[in-house]
DNA sequence: ACCTGAACACCGTTCAAGT
DNA sequence: ACCTGAACACCGTTCAAGT
């Protein structure tokens, strides 16, 4: 089998350099959704741009006419798929613009698990999230009653706890997935010694498959929902305790 | 320049196959290390397995005899730097072990920040942290009151906040780091229209380069300090006020 | 302005063969 | 058991050249 220069996978036309004359020109847009496909589809370590470029049935080059960087292609996935999250202002209690927040943006990442690892793993990514999740959640806590320092860590706070924890309840599984390495953690996690770990021998059940680092499956298959839910609370009520240390009465 | 075979860098001794007869063995604990070397010099992003057989002066098959697979070996590096978080136990009340705990895992991945990701954006990686880590959280959370489903809740929430936020704190810059891609940022960011994002207007000078999605520098740069131990101190009143809704009184 | 065609400088992994 | 030497099947990115 001779290498294959044409992209085209298919009953090639004849290609010809310079703008399609048809009105199918390629845009940074096209190009972000079809990687976005690709993404949920095969995973981001999978991703590459040239089986994008063939998908789109272009050489690789003009793919990077239009995205300077697989890096800055990535991004624009990220910010795509976190588009809408940040809910309406002005209708909902400070408390509940949050925890709305960190249900809308599960939903988005549920919906493209694949890129969760982007959002809080890559500043590249984090950094073009969309900016009204920035202004609505400072104003959220605004309302809550922070200003200066103590609204910048509440806001790191609340950031990291909802990214941080979707980053980690999607965390990808290993590429080669054969199941070996899910049978070897399984195995580790059915082989404590019940005196060294006590607690965890005991608990064993509730935990496996369930709980971080005893997990072999992520968030696609197994959803952490109680979880995320009593997180939302938690960061909800640790927010209330801070607001309270800051202004006091 | 033709292609160069040998592995060696410099002054190539004759090498022959089979056991070096020198005691210098090559194991996995040696290829972790060097691994981890590299990584802290490279970053993550740049870490290969050739350029680690270079280093090594051996060839990249005889680094697959020992460990498998790139990503085994990452998991292997990431358990090397978590291998000593865990605080003693038995000495501090539930409250200050779990305070303990995330400033050592700070500490340690401050150490080595580029396997930060790692932690939370790899299930073989996150699988591949010291179970004591994990006996430990749930003594303390049983010491808090938590048993049954509210402890898997609690504990998803405790390693979530943990690891969530370190993985954030340190995320890579973009690898072409020509800071054309911060500056762009930096513009972006003070750019922004104050009409349409007050809060975030009036807070531009405390927020830039130091919140979340606003920063174009990572944690090794700029750390987060007061954000985490602010963190530390939200995720403690959370998880009292967690406790509290479980077992009122 | 937008795309082709080809090249450059890399990757991770596999495998027969050596010792 | 441990390693060499070479190959396989990929990558992202660049660049002159076309239209």
């Amino acid at each position: 089998m001779q290498p294959m220069p044409t992209p085209a996978k298919k009953k090639a036309p004849p290609k010809t350099a310079g703008r399609p004359a048809g009105g199918a020109a390629l845009t940074k847009q096209r190009i972000a959704e079809a990687a976005l496909a690709q993404i949920d589809e095969l995973g981001l370590g999978a991703f590459s741009m040239r089986e994008l470029a063939a998908r789109l049935e272009v050489y690789p080059a003009t793919v990077h006419w239009h995205v300077s960087t697989r890096e800055a292609l990535l991004a624009e996935v990220a910010a795509t798929v976190m588009a809408q999250v940040a809910p309406p202002s002005g209708k909902l209690a400070w408390q509940a613009w949050i925890a709305e927040l960190f249900r809308r943006c599960r939903a988005a990442v549920r919906q493209h698990p694949n890129v969760a690892q982007l959002l809080g793993a890559q500043l590249v990514s984090n950094g073009s999230l969309p900016i009204e999740l920035v202004e609505g959640v400072l104003a959220a806590l605004t309302e809550a009653g922070f200003e200066g320092e103590p609204l910048l860590e509440a806001y790191n706070c609340v950031i990291a706890a909802m990214l941080g924890f979707l980053t980690m309840e999607f965390s990808p599984l290993p590429a080669d997935n054969t199941q070996a390495w899910a049978e070897e953690l399984r195995e580790r996690v059915h082989t404590i010694r019940p005196l060294d770990h006590p607690v965890l021998t005991r608990n064993l059940p509730l935990l496996a498959n369930k709980a971080f680092i005893l997990r072999w499956d992520n968030g696609s298959t197994v959803p952490l929902d109680s979880s995320f839910e009593r997180h939302v609370q938690m960061t909800i009520d640790g927010l209330e305790a801070f607001a309270r240390r800051v202004r006091p009465g």
